[in-house]
DNA sequence: ACTTTTATTGAACAATGTTCATGCTTCTGC
DNA sequence: GCAGAAGCATGAACATTGTTCAATAAAAGT
């Protein structure tokens, strides 16, 4: 239902009659529907997991071009699982509730794969640095993502998207590695 | 009470107390909280502008120095208006309506701030290409300024985030300068 | 002064997440 | 086989909220 209508497009009563069940008894499968769009959204990671690693390995090349490619890949899966995609950032946990570690887990799991090849660029660097930056890159790129097939503001043809972000990812990785010299 | 509790504690029954009328009565100011949320966007965006200008302006200097600058001053201010920044990005048009002009306007200007310093660093590219390319570095970093003020995921303090921000926009802007020749 | 327009009120409606008393299945130990 | 227990399903009911509306009051116009 979230990938059909999005997010809000999920209401419990239509859950239930969809899984053929009383209203109540959803309550027998999860604890919220906070819980509920944890679990689809964890399922989304995954998958987006398994994406970004068959483009990390995909095609030996530079570290430099793999973390293109993993950049791509992360648009492109936005893309194609737009309105899951989404929900992984549009959701806002119930007042006083907070997010369970299974889900911070499988949050954290996605920086790996920019901490990878950013660990080989720059050796010198400390774990803790690495980190942060891997953090930054992913950020900056899942920015240009976010805006860029929110196409409310300008429409951006995906092509076109896919392009800038290629070019600003290269721009990115370049001017941090001519910086630390 | 968006600057107070976020998007989510807005309560039109709330909202009524506070002004001193009926609940009804609102909505002989407004259409739609819809409509509500968008007039505090634009005084948001309208101070926004304001802090980007100021810090665009400050100490002349090289374009690449002022682009920084730029970035720095929409982390502040994202940092120091978190609720209503926050608000801009995660509201949704309730289902059907549409953004009406003068709210797109009102997003659109803040690339300008972008568009000029670029355009003096790269005088061969079109228009287009500009706009295009403004929006996406307006996009990553505001990607960094989101998941940096995020909190949830990795706790950066506030002065790292702005050194970050500041490292991967010369990184970016370098990089873009470097690519071109 | 009377009419017309406008504003205010607060009850009522609709949508939606959540709870719960009641009754029904299914399992367990014998 | 079966009594009791444990779990599950049901759908009504509740709480919260955005929104509407008929009735009423206020203001403006003439």
């Amino acid at each position: 239902m979230i990938a059909g209508r999005g997010l809000a497009g999920l209401k419990t009563r239509d859950l239930a009659r969809e899984i053929g069940c009383a209203n109540g008894a959803v309550y027998n499968l999860v604890a919220d529907i906070d819980e509920l769009i944890l679990r689809v959204g964890s399922r989304t990671l995954h998958r987006l997991d398994e994406a970004l690693s068959a483009a990390e390995g995909a095609g030996e090349s530079s570290p430099q071009e793999a973390l293109v490619r993993i950049a791509i890949a992360y648009c492109d899966f936005a893309a194609d699982n737009l309105q899951l995609w989404r929900a992984l950032f549009e959701h806002r946990m119930g007042a006083g509730k907070v997010v369970p570690d299974w889900s911070v887990e499988d949050q954290m799991r996605l920086f790996r794969h920019i901490y990878q090849p950013l660990a080989t660029l720059f050796p010198k660097r400390s774990r803790e640095e690495l980190g942060i930056t891997a953090r930054s890159l992913f950020s900056a790129v899942h920015g240009m993502v976010a805006l860029g097939l929110e196409q409310k503001l300008v429409a951006v043809p995906l092509p076109a998207l896919r392009k800038e972000i290629a070019g600003l990812a290269r721009a990115m990785i370049d001017g941090l590695i001519a910086r630390q010299r």
